[in-house]
DNA sequence: CGTAGACATGACTGCGCAATCATACAGGAC
DNA sequence: GTCCTGTATGATTGCGCAGTCATGTCTACG
């Protein structure tokens, strides 16, 4: 291949050896300082740095990750939507990959497709990452295929065949029970819990920690219904508790669903918190301010990326030490105006609260 | 560099020469195959590909950046924020990039960061991406890169400096007009606006469609409250409105933004949409679950993202060929139960609605 | 029957960089 | 002084693919 001249007559984009002949030295050491390797004199170092400023030299990544094998890029495999917990991840991710030194690849998969991490696993692996990062995991298709990578889960547990797999995860099935508690201890005989997608690992988890509050304290465990993680499928879920009086408390495994199901109860003529009480998950951005304002959970999101990210990067660039310990993340729980004890319950039943005054810890907005 | 034995002594990846071999053909034949190129008998084309499939070949990319001058990726700056908007705009931008066959590079920029876009476009022409996507951009820092790939903006004007610049926009700015239009046809004598930061030229659209629109019913322009896009800067600026006793309609440049409103407006005893109307924008998926559910505008990001990213490509691989004219996107009022007439319009002030039964359109949720 | 053209394939080369090895020179140990 | 070790640099090579060009085979048509 002949370089071609460029459209507008520019100057071609100049390599290295443009760099190490203005600098008045040789290729290789020009990608020595770029490199910041050792054995390079002041001198030499500040006059290549110079030569390259003047150029506006840019490495050929191509080139340098055929030559050196790595092409120093993380490839994420996340929802693609813009629900608010996968694309807080992603946000996160995209920082944190960058402060490591790394570039983002993304490739999302689309809810409902089966197989649909693995295609995105293999279009990653087809780019050439040195890594992946599987965010908020749904069951299906993985394990089929084989990753010759190192792989860092998150918010799940590490059921994956590769090479090294790390995996960072928030405490939020020990959070699910905290809520279930905090409903209980509110006075409520048993809480109700709308779960998501049973495919996703962070719904399995939430339902697991729910469950498992209830054992504790002897609660009658009623029926789980499903949704889809959607306000829509939260709304359809509350109309369908609203049927049953004796609901008086419900844990949504996120925010969203809360806010569908209060608006079914709402609807149906059933008050919160004063008739039922409502927790969500995840803490979006407007949950202080909706109506009443939603006690929910908190993730600690970049925290538990930081710490996953820089496991899977120790993995990639140093696979011979040892692993340090994961530590589970904590998590948060918020509470705002959905909760409060059951009309019947041990503190007697309040009055029709009109228009709450008072909300929530407003921070967590960006 | 001798290639590495791998760590689990398992055998390294193919070649395109292993694939030849095993073919039975040359080496040049198998990038043939692969590449779709023409005067390949369909014997050996099948012989190659079952060779590849056999040794579960896989094409490195590096090398073929590096032998073609072309990555097959296009960079997206976008705002490293879960907000619903920018997080749209990118799930939009992934899947319309892996259609067309490329391969997508993220990098964010921090909100309030100077220069913030100028390093990330800088981070994605290190990675050598073919082209670059600017979501949503705010007017900072930008210009004053030199980008020398094809740049699509999308959602605001083409003030850039770019060998070739295309836009795709939404006709926002049309929208805040008839969102405006909608307010004062209901009787308002005005429409306060909650305006996003005025560097987001989404932002400044909306405003202007807001002013073009009081102008051109003769109504008064009452300040300007400008907001952060955060459901707490919306509950502030609902907090002062709400000492105006005048204001009757509000029109907020998003939906986090008009909840947060909405809440200071319930808190401060004004109910809504009796005692005032509140419109939003960008229809997040629990707009139409909120109390009162949220009279919107639903932007097509989609279809704004697949036009701009089909003009980019073209100009990327055929520079030479005119472009077609761009259309702006339609976009959509959804009205729900969050704007009627004022208390003193023309039709009589309504009664207290407690809890509103019917609520708007619940599609387009996931 | 000869040759132009379309078709089909391979040999060779180079993309721009980092890895490897070779080289050169300094200073200290003996 | 000789040897060694550490430091600093350059020459050469090859990563895996696609571009270029050469070569061969087959058909069509004058």
């Amino acid at each position: 291949m002949t370089r071609l001249a460029r459209p507008g007559g520019s100057p071609p984009t100049p390599r290295s050896v443009d760099v190490a002949r203005l600098a008045g030295v040789s290729q290789k050491t020009v990608s020595r300082v770029l490199n910041d390797e050792p054995y390079v004199s002041a001198d030499v170092r500040r006059r290549v740095l110079d030569a390259a400023a003047e150029l506006g030299y840019r490495r050929n990544q191509a080139a340098r990750a055929l030559a050196s094998g790595r092409t120093r890029s993380i490839g994420v495999v996340t929802l693609g939507s813009a629900l608010y917990g996968p694309a807080s991840w992603l946000m996160g991710i995209e920082r944190a990959v960058r402060e490591v030194g790394y570039t983002l690849r993304v490739a999302t998969t689309i809810e409902g497709d089966p197989g649909g991490i693995a295609s995105a696993l293999a279009s990653l692996l087809d780019q050439g990452v040195d890594g992946v990062i599987i965010s908020e995991p749904i069951d299906e298709g993985v394990g089929l295929i084989s990753v010759d990578v190192p792989v860092l889960v998150l918010g799940a547990p590490p059921t994956f065949s590769a090479p090294q797999v790390v995996t960072a995860r928030v405490g939020a099935g020990r959070l699910a029970r905290a809520v279930t508690d905090h409903l209980l201890e509110l006075g409520h005989a048993t809480v109700h819990h709308l779960a998501g997608p049973q495919q996703w690992y962070s719904a399995r988890d939430r339902l697991a920690g729910w469950r498992e509050a209830l054992r504790a304290h002897g609660a009658d465990e009623p029926p789980v219904v499903e949704g889809d993680w959607s306000a829509a499928s939260g709304y359809a879920a509350g109309r369908e508790l609203a049927r049953d009086g004796s609901v008086t408390a419900v844990f949504a495994a996120n925010d969203d669903m809360a806010i569908g199901l209060i608006r079914a109860q709402l609807e149906a003529g059933r008050r919160v918190p004063a008739d039922i009480s409502v927790v969500g998950f995840d803490d979006i951005p407007v949950a202080a301010y909706v109506t009443p304002p939603l006690t929910t959970v908190r993730q600690p999101f970049d925290a538990a990326v930081r710490q996953g990210l820089a496991l899977l990067v120790q993995v990639i660039e140093k696979p011979d030490v040892e692993l340090p310990p994961v530590a589970d993340q904590p998590v948060e729980l918020v509470v705002r105006a959905s909760t409060a004890p059951p009309p019947q319950g041990p503190s007697p039943g309040r009055g029709r609260r009109a228009i709450p005054h008072a909300h929530g810890d407003p921070n967590g907005q960006p």
